[in-house]
Order: C-alpha cells, then structure tokens, then sequence
DNA sequence: GCCGTTTTCGGCCCGACTGTTTTCAGTCG
C-alpha cells in the first residue's frame, strides 16, 4: 500500500468521525496526520516497523503510529471499519456534495434517508428529496432541498479538479472583464492557482480598487454577478461573489480595500496548512490573523495589512513565493532566514528535449534553434524519436547517424548565438534493452530514454525494466519517467523511489516535461529527487517551434519542491549543461 | 490525538455567507 492511500483512510476516518460527532480535536489529529501521511516522504510501509521513525514525522505521535502500523498490518484500520459499517460507505461520497457537510449527513442518517446498508447514497439522497421525504427535517427548508438538488446535479456534471492551465485562462479571461469597471484598479489570482497547484479545485479572484471600499461595493458586485461567463451564482455578498462559469469551474471573486490588499491575498493564498500555522504563529506573538489585517489582541490595533511582505516582516519571517506555502517547513525556515532561493524562470537557459520533421516535430533543426533563439536559450539538444516508434517515423541507426551530421552542421552555422545538441529520445523495450545500438548512441550528445509502449507488466516488472535501462552507460537522462504523457495522465505502477535513488546513484538525470498537460513528476517525486540527490533536467518536448519556452507551469511545481538552481541542470551553461550529465563510458 | 517561548496538562485559526434562526448553526475556504 502507498502512502497516499493510507492518507486516505486516515482521511477518511476523520469524515465519519465527524458525522459521528467525535471530538473534533481529536478529528483534527486525524486530518493533520492524513496530510502527513500524504507529504512526507518516508515510504510509511517500510517505516511500520519502527515506531520512532513514525513519530519523527510531524503531526504522527504514539496514537497515529500506532494506527498506521495497523494499516500497514491489516491493509484497514478499525476504527474506519466500524464507523463504515454503522453509517455505510456512501456516506463519503455525500460529503463530496456542495452544502452537505457532517452534521447535514448525521441528521439524514438519524432521519433515516440514509440507510447504513445502501451504498449509493447520493442517489438514495436525490430519490428522498424527489419523494419530498426531507420536508420537515430541521433546518431543511424549501431553499435547502433545493440547494442540495441541484448540488446533486452539479455533483453529477462535473466533479473534480481543473488542470492549471484551463483556470489560468479562464482567471484571465474574468480579470480582462473586471478591469473595465471604473474603481477596479487590480485583480489578481489567489489560492491554487497562485501557488502554482497542478490543478486548480476553485479559481480565487481578488480585487482591488476605489470601488472596493467597504461600504461602496454594491455596484461593483452587481458587475460582478453580471459576468457574460456565468452559468449560474453560487452566492453574492457585500464584497464576494461565488459563481460557476459553463464549463464547471467554480470562480470566487473578493472585493477588498487597497489597505487590506496584502492581508487578503496573503489569505487566500494559502494554503489552508500555511495559513493554520501562521495565524498560531501570530497567537504567540500576542496578534491575530485574519484577511483583513495583522492585529494586536489587545487593543485590536493594526499591525500591517497593506502588502504581505508587511505582514510577514511583522511575524519576524521573510516573504517567501506563494508555491512555498504548503506548511512544509517553510514556516520555520523563514523564521530562520534560511528560504532555499528556489529556481526561477529567468533562470532556464536550455531546453534538452524537442523533435523535428524527421520524426513526428512540424519544424527543421534550423528553425527549432532560431525558435530558442527568440526564447532566450542559450543550447537545445535536437531529440527525435528512434525506430521502434515506427507510427513517429522514428529514426533507425542509419538515418539517427545521418541526422547528428546535420546537427552538428545547423550547430557550426549558428556560430555561437546558439548550441545545439545531438540526441535522440530512444525507447525501452518491454525488457529494458534500447531499441538502437550501442555504437549509435556514443556518438550523440544527450540519449533519453523513455518507455512508449506499455505491455501488461506489473509494477515490479516495469520498475525492472527502467532500472535495467537506465543500467546502459549511454543513457543520460530518464524521459518522462512516470509515464503520463502516453496514459492520458494515469501514470505507470512504478517504484519512484527505487528508480530516482538508483538514477541518482548513477547520475542519470529526471526528465520534468514542463508543459500544463504533460508534468511528469508530482510534488512528491520532486521532493523525494530532491532528498536524495537526484538532478533535474526540465523539458517543453516540443513537436512545434510554437511550444518552445512554455515551461513555466511545470517550473513552479519545481519552486514548490523547493528545487534551486543547483538542483536543475537547465540553469547552467551549454558545456555547464553537458559537464552535469552522468559522464559518457 | 498532538504538542510544548502555554511544556506532560490544557490548550488547539478566523471570518463570510446562507438559510432558517429572532440570536445562530452549518458550511466553506
């Protein structure tokens, strides 16, 4: 079992000790200890037999180690089971529901709408309101059944989370309209979004301006609400307006004063984690936290609220980049004044994965390094696709040796304004051989190795067949190692850490294909490259000159591993570049 | 159930919005 999946039924443990009515600091426990579970990167199993490693992480004390020694015994944990079995498994799926929360879950199972033996639940609940049996419950009024219905009929469209990107363009798309209201000076994005999250829950929106004044909101929420994009209002106050937009997204938008600005976005910037630790670090410090201001808690003076480097400065921390913000120990370090200077953009000076017309890219060699040119590279590495992806036209040994000749050619006629590699993305094959001779891959620069057909192998056979791949001295950078590229985002069943430890070992670098929809490795294969060592080399993958310089999304998943720019080899110069590559046999 | 500049007991983050309440409970972020 993996770490994730414990956290979930620690997770879930605390949902149904809420219905339950347990004692909500003890709930707490359990959430906190979910999230640890989730973000550490100690591989729990392996840990479960020794109590101490357990509690060394924080927010594990004796209960919780305990617990997950069961989990890891048992594959289940009691305490779950028996609450499952009273109120039945459907019950989680109802709190995935906008407006239910446990108390309206508890009172329809005291109701008896919710059976402990029906599984489905969410269809048990729209039958009950359909069959008007919810009429009469406390506090389920006309426009409470109605909510709960059309939650259902939200729940049902569209359930989960939106990839960055999407909520990118989408947050732009609502700004451009706020900003032609006169008295909306800024409008910025908070939440995930801001903090550069894979995919995006909700889209938080903050404004500001004259005509977010308190007291003088009125018309600038009425332009709010008139959004074009609106599919329906969720809520509408004195200075929020909650709505979703046609393709599902739920957008909050804030209006705020230009004196509150950096209270509030420090706020709903998060996370959630970030933000608990905070305002108990603000407790101790004799202040309160809230989004309006950094206070005294005596005379509920203001300390600072206008920009959230004030308000850091006052709790004695430095402002750190909003993909930091995860309560991952930053809190601490900040404090310290010891914040890894994470990488930046500005930073990335090579792009070392990219395909041409020789396989299946749209653009010559020339024009892919005159497209870099323009991004502000100072090297590429020109790698196409080999011969067992004969649907790419991938290069065989003959026409791999023919293609270096003419990089290396576009490569004199750059005279210097820019370098461009040999390369060449190769296949693993289902035992982990290469499909090109060796004596070919000597001769190129940068050999990537990739898996691109996935036979029915399990996950120790394809963590076999990676390692054993990457045993090949030629080979110098792992592509996509997790597989999501070729399976729709599923990734492969794959030991991570086994692979990014031996990669380490032999100084094989981790391919991160840094486009929105690709994103190789999640936070946590970054965090776990990063323990222990193991380098990163960022990629767009391009088949298009178009797409060449679009890696900032797949770089702040970098920034909130804490990666610098030692940790990635794209930061350093062409010979840099190459010099930092496991050395060539 | 966890944890310690409050230190082995007694605390544990903060406010807006909604609906059904006539003073507040529940949900959300």
């Amino acid at each position: 079992m993996d770490n994730k999946t414990m956290a979930r039924l620690l997770a879930e443990t605390a949902d149904l000790m809420e219905i339950d009515g347990a004692d909500s600091f003890r709930i707490r426990s359990y959430r906190r200890a979910a999230e640890a579970a989730e973000q550490t990167t100690v591989d729990l199993m392996e840990a479960a037999g020794d109590t101490s490693r357990l509690m060394e992480i924080d927010g594990i004390g004796k209960g919780m180690a305990a617990r997950l020694q069961a989990i890891a015994a048992t594959g289940t944990l009691p305490q779950r089971d028996e609450l499952l079995a009273k109120y039945g498994a459907g019950v989680l799926e109802l709190l995935k529901l906008p407006g239910m929360g446990p108390k309206t879950v508890a009172l329809l199972w005291d109701a008896g709408v919710i059976g402990s033996a029906n599984v489905d639940s969410v269809g048990q609940l729209a039958q009950a309101i359909e069959a008007g049996r919810l009429n009469g419950l406390p506090r389920m009024g006309s426009k409470q059944i109605e909510k709960l219905r059309k939650g259902i009929e939200d729940y049902r469209r569209s359930a989960g989370r939106f990839r960055i990107d999407v909520a990118d363009e989408e947050a732009q798309r609502i700004a451009a309209y706020l900003l032609q209201f006169k008295g909306i000076d800024k409008v910025v994005p908070a939440g995930s979004l801001r903090r550069g999250r894979e995919t995006v829950g909700d889209l938080d929106l903050l404004a500001t301006g004259p005509a977010c004044a308190p007291e003088h909101t009125q018309a600038a929420v009425d332009y709010v609400a008139a959004y074009p994009g609106i599919h329906d209002i969720i809520a509408k106050g004195e200075n929020k307006v909650s709505f979703h937009v046609d393709q599902g997204l739920q957008v909050d938008v804030r209006l705020l004063p230009s004196d509150s600005y950096g209270a509030a976005l420090q706020y709903f910037t998060g996370s959630k984690a970030h933000n608990v630790a905070l305002r108990q670090r603000a407790l101790k410090m004799g202040y309160t936290l809230s989004e309006w201001a950094l206070a005294r808690l005596d005379d509920g003076s203001t300390v600072a609220a206008a920009t959230e480097e004030e308000i850091y400065a006052a709790l004695k921390m430095d402002w750190m980049p909003p993909e930091m913000r995860e309560n991952l120990g930053e809190i601490d370090a900040a404090a310290e004044h010891r914040l890894p200077r994470v990488i930046d953009l500005s930073g990335i000076r090579g792009d070392v994965h990219m395909h041409t017309t020789a396989s299946d890219g749209h653009n010559s060699i020339r024009e892919m390094a005159e497209a870099a040119i323009e991004c502000g590279y100072k090297y590429i590495a020109i790698t196409d696709h080999s011969k067992n992806l004969a649907m790419t036209n991938g290069l065989d040994e003959k026409r791999a040796l023919e293609q270096i000749k003419q990089v290396r050619g576009v490569d004199r006629e750059m005279e210097g304004r820019i370098r461009v590699f040999t390369g060449i993305e190769v296949d693993i094959l289902a035992d982990g051989a290469l499909d090109l001779d060796d004596e070919v891959l000597a001769a190129m620069d940068v050999v990537i190795a990739a898996v691109h057909t996935r036979f029915e192998q399990s996950r120790e056979e394809m963590t076999e067949r990676v390692l054993k791949a990457i045993e090949n001295p030629y080979v110098r950078i792992l592509g996509h190692p997790t597989g999501r590229l070729l399976l729709r985002r599923e990734p492969f069943a794959l030991d991570m850490a086994a692979v990014l430890k031996r990669a380490a070992d032999l100084g094989v670098a981790m391919e991160h294909n840094a486009a929105p929809e690709r994103l190789d490795l999640n936070d946590h294969d970054l965090r776990l490259a990063k323990e222990m060592g193991c380098r990163i080399a960022m990629s767009s993958d391009s088949h298009d000159c178009r797409n060449l310089g679009k890696m900032g999304y797949g770089l702040r998943q970098l920034r909130r591993a804490w990666l610098t720019a030692e940790d990635v080899l794209n930061t350093r110069s062409a010979e840099g570049f190459l010099a930092g590559l496991r050395a060539r046999p």
